[in-house]
DNA sequence: GCGCAGATGATAATGATTGTCATCTGCGTT
DNA sequence: AACGCAGATGACAATCATTATCATCTGCGC
């Protein structure tokens, strides 16, 4: 046990995966893989759409950029706060709030245990018009 | 105005949509497409995949089933109680548990409001693991 | 500088879902 | 009971995001 966490600590530095890193903490918002992609493409930055996707993967295992799915399907990938937290999206324009939700969190966990689930985990998001979008 | 609901009330009594719908009503659980496709052709009844993709696509516009996503990104149908409600899912066996949640419904639209968001929706699920597969 | 485990990326593969379109069939009308 | 057509069907192709392959490259500890 000289490493705790071996497994996981095994990650280079890389040209890519910095630019990965750096783009999200740009656009602070959520972009799909292949939008990254396309900016970083964009820029002149040499990545792989492939290498994108895989760092997205590795950094959302570590707690590093949020996940979050559409409705249609596709998934989303921000740089966020590292505390738990859900979204509020803007169904036009796309604009996320994070909002943080004890009160859901406690319902979730007590939901779950009244029906004798365990090792609890859920997913909420939030759509809606925002103010902007609804009077432009 | 002979018909109010003139543009939503053109759908026919096919053998093939009854069919897709009285799986629902036997299986009383969450099910991909695919899969519901494979128990018709199982049992002899001869459907196309494309049919029973647009059967419970409608089935679901109209809200006669509910629509879920799994994390993975695939989506599952079932048959449920119409009002709105949401799913606790053992991510071991698959068993779903229909949840109400007035908490989190006034706590989602409090937290829209706030922000300005109209035209509120929201997806809610929670995963667990249930008791018969945590002590089996 | 060496060497190799991990990383990259062009490409092919996957797999769920949707589009196409010629054909069929409820069902209201005649 | 036959007619006609808008909606429905289904075999097949197409899409599209994501993942697998695999030969090659490169951090980085030695």
């Amino acid at each position: 046990m000289r490493l705790p966490d071996d497994a996981a600590g095994r990650q280079r530095n890389t040209r890519q995966r910095h630019a990965v890193s750096a783009l999200l903490a740009e656009v602070n918002d959520f972009r799909t893989a292949q939008d990254l992609h396309g900016l970083l493409r964009g820029r002149g930055d040499r990545v792989g759409l492939t290498t994108v996707y895989r760092a997205l993967q590795t950094m959302a295992d570590a707690g590093e950029v949020d996940v979050m799915r559409l409705p249609s399907g596709e998934q989303l990938f921000r740089q966020c706060s590292r505390s738990h937290h859900h979204h509020l999206v803007c169904r036009r324009c796309g604009r996320t709030v994070e909002v943080a939700g004890p009160t859901v969190e406690s319902w979730a966990d007590r939901i779950a245990s009244e029906h004798g689930f365990v090792d609890i985990s859920h997913t909420v998001e939030i759509f809606g018009t925002c103010r902007a979008c609804a009077t432009g």
